[in-house]
DNA sequence: TCAGTACTTTAAAATCTACTGAAGTACTGA
DNA sequence: TCAGTACTTCAGTAGATTTTAAAGTACTGA
């Protein structure tokens, strides 16, 4: 009796280590971070990560067994996405709990930061209050296709790439904040680097998408433009 | 630059996975559940999660060293508690994250329940509805100290081991129900087992404090007992 | 039908992890 | 000071994980 209770519990115990062996790899948390930003192919996740094609199909294989992520092929082309939005938000959950506990995640973005010319000051807040009442241009600088899974209301899609040959896109007159896929993520920082290169007024908003909706707020999406190069 | 960026993303994704090997293992996953019920020496760990000492010790470290937890050691004896309240909290994330997505954890827990005689037909809201109003006997069957550390408003603490002897204090006009650590703990159900045997109306509840707790519902703690037998 | 593309699988090497038993450390009470 | 207890660390082994290159599969368009 006492040994069936044990089998039931080591059986249940490692059913939630298959999650836990899911995101115990950084990789493979960055792969879900970036389909936390919508779905996207084999090829174009392991070029945003950094990684080899073999592995990057192992890494969702793994994401995969672990009923996180979801694959659907379309021809030549397996796409993968979230399995449901509950992986997004304990995501979330793990990034707060290491903002939490882990001083080395702070520390880090801090050097980080203070070696890009110190971006950090400004009030989180009232920059978002700013974005919320559209009060400021708003600048998504993700690729395209994550724009259009899903964006702030009213934002601009410039990806980064296309960020200085349509400068002339944007106002000189108004304040610019510029999001991407998160605190962790690098894109606006460069967008506002380049924008304040070259006068404009532009700021950094910390949260991505995926952040804006958690604090219970909207999100657009346009028609599905995947594949995009 | 971009390699700048690339070990900044690589050095922030090896912070999260820390968290998420921490997690990775069923035997780490057992002792973070204990923990969540209240501190705990590594002795007691050991012997509840059916481990060695030794690796008990080791399991202990790598969850301190993701921060999860802490020891502090007073005379012979070394307590680990939780580090925070939010690492309990992100245990029971990944729980509802596994309850939602691995068909597995609900197919073995309906197999263990089913050999026991089925016990699970009972309207969870409605006995929770009844626990809250205090309409029926509440009884904590964990370890004293357990109860001890936080336990249901006006729960009577019945350890399933004194349960036999201590029959008599029990009403037979009035429902009984048992609750425990949570619903893939098995106290209760061998309470409630006992109970029905002994000609009680039992039931059980699934939820454990913490999740009572998580309801926003109120939650008593004793004054410390710690390290008894 | 054939070349090319997107992806998966296999195989092998390097590295990491989990567990055990034995040795070591730190503290208590006699 | 010494035996005993609670815990940690060490060493060794078995097994799992990660990565890469190479081979294999499935689909498309010519």
């Amino acid at each position: 009796m006492a040994s069936r209770n044990r089998r039931f519990k080591t059986a249940i115990y490692e059913q939630f280590a298959r999650i836990g062996k899911a995101i115990s790899n950084p990789s493979r948390l960055e792969l879900l971070d970036l389909l936390c930003q919508g779905p996207r192919t084999v090829e174009a996740l392991a070029k945003e990560a950094g990684l080899g094609l073999a592995n990057t199909s192992q890494h969702l294989k793994a994401l995969r067994e672990a009923r996180l992520v979801e694959a659907e092929k379309a021809g030549l082309y397996v796409t993968y996405r979230l399995a449901d939005e509950q992986v997004c938000e304990f995501y979330r959950s793990l990034r707060s709990l290491a903002e939490a506990r882990l001083a080395e995640v702070g520390e880090i973005t801090r050097r980080f930061l203070e070696a890009r010319q110190g971006l950090q000051p400004v009030d989180r807040e009232q920059l978002l209050a700013k974005v919320r009442d559209g009060a400021v241009t708003v600048l998504d600088v993700r690729p395209l296709e994550e724009y259009a899974a899903g964006h702030l209301p009213g934002a601009l899609s410039v990806p980064l790439k296309e960020l200085e040959r349509r400068l002339a896109e944007l106002p000189h007159d108004r304040e610019i904040v510029a999001y991407c896929r998160g605190p962790y993520c690098v894109l606006a920082v460069e967008a506002v680097e380049i924008l304040r290169a070259r006068g404009f007024t532009a700021f950094r908003l910390e949260d991505g998408v995926t952040d804006w909706h958690a604090r219970g707020l909207p999100v657009e999406a346009s028609t599905a433009v995947l594949h995009t190069a």
